[in-house]
DNA sequence: CAACTATTTAGAAACTTTTCTAAATAGTTG
DNA sequence: CAACTATTTAGAAAAGTTTCTAAATAGTTG
């Protein structure tokens, strides 16, 4: 996993909801697609920078691919901003 | 706050660094600029990134910029991995 | 106030990202 | 297997990011 991908994955709005959507349940590409105003080719390229940056995995079934939240990743995420709680050992006024 | 404008600044390297070293307490321009290998007016873009994205915060002394963590935002960001966590009220197999 | 130190701004080059349309792939089903 | 549905890939245009050098600003101090 690479920070800068993750980060940079979570930076696109579209992206952010993506996720929000996979909070209920794994979606096919298409119906991620239905909730956006943009062609299915961007929605395909948005869904391929999640799964670079590890944040969804996909399955196959049929002629569809549905997408699934990878919530191992969001962990790794949530100790790297646990590096910036309390301590403050050193801090000069 | 935006995350969008947050993300974006989290996914350089350099300012990930830069937000690790201001768990030390506050620092100025040059000191943050004297741990990296690009000139000052690049560490002063990468600031005012930071910035932007409020992530620290500057305050002046002398001929001085101090930058320090503005560790409010990253309450934030934590709230808004929060909703990703547990949940899987709905899953389907 | 002139010279100095610290930092930012402006402008440009190189690179990356986002979006589209059109075409390709892949799997399904009559 | 031909036609269909779902999705991805390729290529290009537009927009955004990162870095540099050179110049500007701003504050300090002899």
């Amino acid at each position: 996993m690479s920070f800068a991908e993750t980060f940079k994955a979570l930076s696109d709005p579209a992206r952010r909801e993506i996720l929000l959507m996979l909070r209920e349940g794994k979606m096919s590409a298409g119906e991620i697609g239905s909730h956006f105003d943009m062609t299915g080719a961007t929605v395909s390229y948005h869904l391929s920078v999640l799964k670079k940056a590890d944040l969804v995995y996909e399955t196959k079934q049929k002629n569809f691919v549905f997408y699934e939240l990878n919530t191992s990743v969001f962990e790794e995420i949530m100790l790297w901003f646990a590096q910036f709680k309390g301590e403050n050992s050193d801090e000069n006024k």
